[in-house]
DNA sequence: CTGAAAGCGCTTACAG
DNA sequence: CTGAAAGCGCTTACAG
């Protein structure tokens, strides 16, 4: 089929191509009725729709958004992307996801597609590395927010959970149940990531302020696929834990799988919180006391945020960091 | 910061942009071994990226497809999405996803932004209604590949659930239990929508095969806030199922809800099998027995369809629907 | 109120 | 082996 074109349009309408651009971005400042309706009705006849390609290389601009997620798998990034995609749907923006695995390898690769295809800003889990890359987009004055995590040193406007809150509130709800033994458990450490520090920190804060020592055998820090044994490790100790704190939802899961496999009853065995309010919170048994973050607010601030920067893109609004505030959940798991 | 351009390496690396171009594109053909050093120092030099949206003007061609899925809630369609992102980054294609809400007019709004963005394809999971729409692209020799659900009277490459399989596999188990009053719970029938009619199809199927008269109070089909209601209304039956099958995830929270505060003991009390193997079914308890769609292949089979088409325009490849083998994974609640 | 012309940043026959 | 020129489908000063 050919494809038809303002051209085409034109001819029909027996008009200019300008004037049928004129016509399709509505600026109809000193149209003449009848050129209006001409136009109108040769659009009609000839189901004629713009080739935005075209009007982008013209314009500098896509209408289109990056978001780079550090990994898809955890429902925070399915549900901020939903977040991010409702808000732009609205200002008529198209989002291309990208999942970077938490490797920065991956994560470069994208920036250089998504600017390689003109996106007018981008939303990023920064995976941490990349940092001269974010510097140089800054530099360029190219809109970036960052969702979730902190570089040190790259200055840009950021949505974060209160995180240190986060645990505080989970861990002040296990010793105001009278818990003193009380554990965490993340995902490694081994690059900066904003959430699992100030987590720690939070964690061992209130343990501090009510005179709880710090026991780093509570503390289990290891990759996915290996928290299974570090459990069994720490519950095993001559004097376990009798409380958790799961860092999100794919660490909750381990602990539930575990104690299921080993029969721990929830509380009297183990008390569980975990960050993230986890879809089956509600009807587990028992229901799982949890803290949740804001998540859709988070995802819609960032979108915002960045459609504000691509709006103005001259004026040098200054970037700040933006705390959403955790919530917990209270149920019967603690 | 001004943007570079082929121009610019062309005049620093000394050649015309053809050239460049040429080189760009990796057809060394011809090119001498000096003039490809100049050229790739300059790019260096410059730090040139390609702007691709000009590039997919004169190709018409964007590497880029679009992902309506009807309804973005549910696992499947995480996955799914993930798994077609998956598969389009190996051949550097990107993905735009949209949510149409089960919303006919959303569809047809995302399909007429998709290609005005001149998207190479797209995978539908279609709502039943932008009937002609469909048909017009076809027409056109658009890529299209349909996902869960067909659509009458429109021959497209459509992957599918073998859906009957899938609650004849749940009622046979619960019969091998010995189940005889065995309900099902389903979204609303309203539109045609294929898994809901054929996985009822296949619950009435293995129920007549068992000689088990097909009790209409105990199939609910209604929209998911009403389900607590509806569920409440038929095991208050006189006579009520004492085994539901939960058409979804969506539905199986509900049930799951709906047995915890009622505090219903599964299986005894209500034995339970859900179509989809959720994330927790593991480690619930009881341990929940599923039926698991193979949903990576399935998307990758989506994107892999729509990608041969994309490549072979011409050839008039015929539509295929393609059915994938749910499986019963026997847990603990049935 | 409308049109002719230049240009966005590429690619691609074609000529030499 | 490389370059000049046309063109992809739009938009946008500018002139009238």
């Amino acid at each position: 089929m050919k494809t038809i074109t303002i051209a085409d349009v034109a001819k029909r309408a027996e008009v200019s191509k300008s004037t049928v651009s004129q016509y399709l971005n509505q600026r109809y400042d000193y149209m003449g009725e009848k050129t209006k309706k001409r136009i109108e009705l040769a659009v009609e006849e000839l189901g004629y729709s713009p080739n935005i390609i075209a009007r982008s290389l013209k314009q500098k601009s896509t209408s289109t958004i990056g978001v780079i997620v550090a990994n898809i798998l955890h429902v925070f990034s399915t549900q901020v992307i939903r977040a991010i995609e409702d808000f732009c749907n609205e200002s008529n923006f198209h989002v291309i996801v990208c999942n970077a695995d938490d490797d920065p390898i991956k994560e470069k690769r994208y920036i250089d597609m998504l600017r390689a295809k003109q996106v007018d800003g981008i939303i990023a889990f920064p995976t941490g590395g990349n940092v001269d890359l974010y510097k140089g987009l800054l530099n360029d004055n190219y809109p970036v927010v960052f969702m979730d995590r902190l570089v040190p040193g790259i200055l840009v406007d950021t949505i974060l959970l209160d995180n240190e809150k986060s645990s505080s509130l989970a861990v002040e709800e296990f010793i105001g149940s009278g818990y003193k033994q009380i554990g965490m458990v993340t995902p490694p450490l081994n690059h900066y990531v904003t959430p699992r520090l100030e987590r720690i920190d939070g964690y061992k804060k209130v343990l501090q302020k009510h005179g709880i020592p710090f026991q780093p055998d509570y503390l289990v820090s290891v990759e996915i696929p290996d928290i299974q044994m570090a459990l069994h490790r720490m519950l095993t100790l001559p004097n376990p834990p009798e409380a958790l704190l799961a860092m999100n939802d794919r660490v909750l899961f381990e602990i539930l799988m575990y104690t299921k496999e080993h029969q721990l009853n929830i509380p009297e065995d183990l008390a569980v919180i975990g960050i993230d309010d986890v879809s089956f919170a509600e009807f587990y048994s028992p229901a799982l006391t949890t803290v949740a973050q804001p998540v859709f607010e988070m995802g819609k601030k960032a979108a915002e945020l960045l459609l504000n920067r691509i709006g103005e893109k001259d004026s040098d609004l200054n970037s700040e960091i933006y705390r959403f505030e955790p919530e917990l959940i209270k149920r019967a798991s603690c």
